[in-house]
DNA sequence: ACCGCTATTGGCCGAACGGACAATACCAAT
DNA sequence: ATTGGTATTGTCCGTTCGGCCAATAGCGGT
């Protein structure tokens, strides 16, 4: 009869939240884990090794994070369904989460029922996503998306660099520099470079 | 027999977090979950209820924080034996925490052996300290403090508040309110208020 | 081919920043 | 009583910031 149970991949740096969802998925009939992994590199091989039926991924990790081993990860196998499992609720996670591919991102906040549902809608092709998530995504549709270049300007600001150090650092002219500046501060909704980088934490392009 | 397991309150807002963590504590004989809270309001009514032997609990909660809980809880109950067990490695929440009263401190990502054996330790009187934390701990205990003045101030470079504007919120001369940013400046080693914005962030002094 | 977005660069200017030097008042600890 | 730390305030000055004007080049989509 197990063999009708949803086989799952654990992906999680938390050794003892995977030993929690372990006991508590495995705890339901109509699931199983069959692996789990404590980083990124870790959950390739063993879905190569498995190919579990749902894999349910931190966002957050050490090293390669759950983001990019998901991008991997549909890389080598786009029919991967893939839940992303994570007590951040910053919008750049979720946004990239979803462009990434996954199915479904819902926060470790949710019932262990609306867990179980969501594993079994991903399972079943569907997509899920969290209440608090959608008005995220809502919000972040009309908003304006911060370029690549910008989010790198963004990194240095936070290093405390000054605009000519920026210059130099990325290789353009100070005046560049600080029209890159001058964008994040209007993108941002930030008075200064200090209140940027509040924002760039805030919303998840700063990482602690 | 039940009654010699240790008597388990888990403390955290994360339900899935929380159903782990009973399943696979009740799996081991030697504990038992006998309540669980997902916020510190009802951990305190729970812990009045029920008076636990243990209390294991997330430092990071929507409201009142695991740090404010552990406060209460000791007004009231000052033998009250607390594990702080958190994904965060904030610096800063792990001395309050410390200086709260908690008898350990430990993340997530810890073994779940190494998670019963901290509850059993701190069941029996003792202390128990992370490696990672006693790193942190160690570089702390050298390094230069900052004011609840200057942590103040520190508020209000995030929001883009300029020396005069913070002059104004706190009632003093913009100054004053230069004295107190350059003082972060040297305390969190930070070339402008934007890095020590940025500096807040990673040492837990401000939260996302 | 045209449009929109991005990246790039320039000059000008007033306001803000950050460093350096120095002083006073208060409170707790020794 | 003296010491040490914190909070407070002052002036001077060179550097940097952020806003405003405007322009060119490239790239992808209609």
């Amino acid at each position: 009869m197990s063999e009708n149970r949803i086989r799952i991949l654990l992906v999680d740096d938390h050794a003892v939240m995977r030993a929690g969802l372990a006991n508590m998925l495995n705890a339901n009939p109509a699931f199983r884990v069959i692996a789990e992994a404590g980083d990124g590199a870790t959950a390739i091989t063993l879905f190569r090794q498995h190919l579990p039926d749902v894999v349910l991924m931190d966002v957050i990790m050490p090293g390669q994070d759950g983001i990019q081993t998901l991008h991997v990860l549909r890389e080598h196998f786009p029919a991967a369904r893939v839940l992303m499992l994570t007590s951040s609720e910053m919008e750049d996670d979720i946004i990239r989460s979803i462009k990434a591919g996954a199915s479904g991102y819902i926060t470790k906040a949710a019932l262990p029922a609306e867990l179980a549902a969501a594993i079994k809608t991903i399972h079943a092709g569907g997509r899920v996503i969290g209440p608090v998530i959608e008005r995220i995504l809502a919000q972040q549709a009309c908003g304006i998306q911060v370029t690549q270049r910008e989010l790198e300007v963004l990194a240095l600001l936070r290093k405390g660099l000054s605009n000519a150090d920026i210059g130099e650092m990325l290789d353009i002219t100070p005046r560049t520099a600080k029209a890159h500046v001058a964008a994040l501060l209007v993108k941002l909704e930030a008075a200064d470079r200090a209140e940027a980088v509040a924002r760039g934490f805030e919303r998840g392009l700063l990482k602690p």
